[in-house]
DNA sequence: AGAAAGAAAGTCAAAGATAGTCAAAGTCAA
DNA sequence: TTGACTTTGACTATCTTTGACTTTCTTTCT
């Protein structure tokens, strides 16, 4: 495992520990306890707690500076609109991705179903579609098959 | 036997070994090993380890990337292996129905799992990939959504 | 209060570390 | 001899790590 990943097991399980789902830290504590720089902090807040994977990431600088990470947490049909409305005309796979673990782990799916659609638009599966159209067509697949859980 | 050979005997042993079906190997650590240029990785994988041979292989890119192979459970395997290999290139959408239909009653798929497969190589959600291509698309998406049921 | 200093966090691009693609060249058995 | 299978390597894509520079907020000092 490399460090991006180590720090954000660490946020999760401090989010699990967290009664609330919400969880405060500061960039250079964090980054000072995983020896890596405090920029590192910033791209596993954009790779791992983006709003696809479920979370809402506030900050704010200055003395007492932090950064507050949220899991949202929607029911079923909230979550699914959501989801749909925000593919929009393309979508890429790791935000997919992103966007299914969250919806199978929000039980707005069965794993089953999210692991087929996954599997679906992969780029495996995907393979022929030139890459120019690969995300426009993933929407389309996407949006045609979650429209059936609303 | 050709260095893919050697390659391909040495994973198929390491996943013997793996308790859980699946392995983690590196690209450049394998080449090594085998004296041969990572590319020659690729071509094993694309080779021997294909859907159609019963395996998913997934990988990851940059620091710390891996490629990681899972061989497919071997139980229902008989009927899903026997549909997937029996796809072909093209499969079109009535056959496609028919198909899924048969393994859902056969109790190969989840009800669920079937119609969001149906859903996606439905033409609606294949729109934008002419005709032409349509039904070798539909034969990838299929080929590798089923083998992970296998 | 206003300005200066200090204390966070943010941005962005370069460098590093892997893996993927594709087509040319090589090999071998029918 | 020919066609399928294999080997190779140049080029590309993706993911991670790092650090210089910027922005915003708080505190302290006239």
């Amino acid at each position: 495992m490399g460090i991006s990943d180590l720090i954000a097991s660490f946020l999760m399980e401090g989010l699990e520990e967290a009664e609330n789902g919400v969880l405060e830290v500061q960039r250079s504590d964090l980054a000072q306890r995983f020896n890596c720089v405090p920029s590192q902090i910033n791209y596993v807040m954009s790779t791992r707690f983006s709003p696809e994977h479920g979370y809402i990431v506030e900050s704010r600088r200055g003395g007492n500076g932090y950064i507050r990470i949220t899991r949202v947490r929607m029911d079923r049909q909230t979550l699914l609109m959501h989801v749909i409305n925000s593919l929009g005309e393309e979508v890429d796979l790791p935000s997919a991705r992103a966007i299914l673990s969250n919806l199978v782990s929000g039980g707005a799916l069965e794993e089953s179903v999210g692991r087929t659609l996954l599997a679906a638009v992969s780029d495996k599966a995907l393979i022929r579609i030139p890459r120019q159209y690969r995300d426009a067509v993933r929407a389309d697949i996407m949006k045609q098959v979650l429209i059936q859980f609303v």
